[in-house]
DNA sequence: ATACTAAATGTAACCGATTACATTTTACAT
DNA sequence: ATGTAAAATGTAATCGGTTACATTTAGTAT
């Protein structure tokens, strides 16, 4: 493999200018310049990455940190992370937790390690006492998940009010009974958004009736289990908030395998516009997060920490956007 | 941050005894490796892994080079890889190359400057001249994807003859107008699934008409929109193969839209298995790619690879399955 | 106690680029 | 021609582990 100090002893040049040549072209004469490219070009020489992250101690690469890769909402993120990383030649080492805290502990080394010049958690399960420690010395942005009581960078959406809004949609459609099917409780998003829908309903004067608030894991099954036992009820609901997309797909099916129909017997919101409420069949109205712009603002804000201007340590709240298909009853049953 | 050199200070050995207590500790007496371990706890050392690439020229990092994050399929596949991975010690560096060739040309050079040990490529839309000789000096896998006539160790499935076993079970259930929807012809993938399709239709005595042949991009709207198109025909097909579960689901839509039940007025198989054709209603009869066990291969084949095991350049075929749900017409609408 | 071998440890070169600092060259004014 | 500042280039230390080889220590047999 040609190294450096070859080129510059055919170039007749030491190896300080070859490596201005490749790093601060402009302090070196054109015409010492054109040599040492040509030579480079000739040799076919390939600057040793290792040894340059090594004597520089950055590595162009930053972690990002994902619960669940199978999740498209992570994915979404991700892309944007990546598209925005790759920019500026950064380039992206993933972290798959499987929502394991010890996952995230051990990928926490990686940093401290300085294997990464910076992370992006899409999740932060992890002790926040930790976390907080840890981001006063490193880069940190968190994303898609958020945390109370400690002031990390972080970029999410509005998830009380963004509940709020699907509820109060369904509301505005003339229901009084809708059931909440809410994600993980464990899980600070999950709360929130049920936050959002009995704020919805205590503004609208109407009564949170326990019975009609289901847990769920995200899933299509859990979904489609929790609307079977409320269906089972004495009075079942008239529409559903679903916390997510997939499980409102689970909702719609429970309804379908009941013999109702999606919206004319019952009305369902979604959230999260991934692609999967476009094809469903119902399409399912649902919050839009923005995604990818999520994940772009997120790689924005760790670069600015990775250059030392940590001015801007604060919160990101992007807007949420209802989007409107047939599954709610407000919109005729149309394609695209 | 405290170094090697400071650890072997404060317990009285020499750097390179703190070294091999480290990577060879069975090399070391162990009083003195206890003494040393105790040492590096108490100063809570990292060893400097930039250091240690750089010495060892080895990253423990691979490349996986991904033509799409948001489709689930390479996203599956993106998970047995980093599972794999993981359990062996190596990072995964993710790379998007959004189906652009020069993307792919891109990342070819973290390969050549030795910043990644190897690299999965799940498209491999580079000149095979290149690639050819690019594996002949670097550790490379492909999977998903594959190419003709060049050598190099490949994880898939046999795409025809899942062709052949989809088209066939449409045929069983009593079809002969069976009409296929292609994925993007430049790809093997579809070319391959097309053959299958075709032998099917030929081996049973069926003609091949053209006219039920239609180009689509793996897109729920490419398959909404080919299926519209056949449904204007004079004889439209009773039954489709659509060559992924997602175009399955827009054809599924069109014929609904068309005022069709599925499957009782047309069959439908996709192809995948990915949680949507599950998910869907009703449930998408699939050629199951066991994605998570590609990913799980090509990165083992990788490590035989790295560790200089070059006697297993060879192809992959992993067994394919049938998995059969509603929109076929054989089993009944059922949840689950 | 002695000799010999194996085990344990130390010494120092090395990986290949970067960069502070020193020196030489160039450009320009007088 | 000469002095001076700026520009260009060179010298050599440095980053922090790893490892071939040399040396010391321990272990065993006689």
């Amino acid at each position: 493999m040609v190294k450096m100090s070859d080129v510059a002893e055919k170039a007749n040049v030491s190896k300080a200018t070859v490596s201005r040549v490749l790093r601060n072209p402009e302090t070196v004469k054109k015409t010492t310049r054109d040599k040492v490219m040509a030579i480079i070009e000739q040799m076919n020489y390939q600057p040793n990455i290792l040894a340059r992250q090594f004597r520089r101690s950055e590595t162009n690469t930053i972690l990002v940190v994902i619960p669940n890769i199978l999740n498209t909402v992570f994915s979404h993120i991700l892309g944007g992370i990546e598209h925005e990383a790759g920019k500026n030649g950064y380039r992206v080492l993933l972290a798959n937790t499987n929502k394991q805290v010890e996952k995230e502990y051990e990928f926490l080394d990686h940093l401290k390690q300085r294997q990464v010049d910076g992370m992006i958690l899409l999740s932060a399960r992890m002790d926040k006492g930790i976390l907080a420690e840890v981001m006063k010395q490193y880069p940190v942005v968190l994303t898609a998940d958020y945390l109370e009581g400690i002031p990390i960078p972080t970029v999410t959406i509005d998830n009380v009010s963004s509940g709020r809004t699907a509820t109060e949609h369904l509301i505005k459609l003339g229901h009084s009974r809708i059931a909440h099917i809410s994600g993980p409780l464990h899980l600070l998003v999950s709360r929130d958004r049920l936050k959002g829908y009995r704020q919805a309903l205590l503004q609208n004067n109407l009564d949170v009736d326990n019975i009609l608030i289901q847990e769920g894991d995200f899933s299509h099954e859990s979904g489609y289990n929790q609307m079977t036992k409320l269906l089972a009820l004495e009075h079942p609901p008239t529409a559903v908030f679903a916390a997510n997309d997939e499980m409102a797909t689970g909702v719609i099916k429970a309804a379908k395998d009941h013999g109702l129909s999606v919206p004319e017997d019952l009305a369902v919101v979604g959230f999260d516009n991934v692609k999967l409420s476009a094809i469903y069949d119902p399409g399912i109205t649902t919050i839009a997060q923005p995604m990818f712009k999520m994940g772009n603002k997120a790689m924005e804000l760790l670069l600015q920490q990775i250059n030392g201007d940590d001015s801007n340590k604060t919160q990101y709240v992007l807007q949420n956007e209802l989007v409107i298909r047939e599954s709610c009853g407000a919109k005729q049953k149309n394609h695209g």
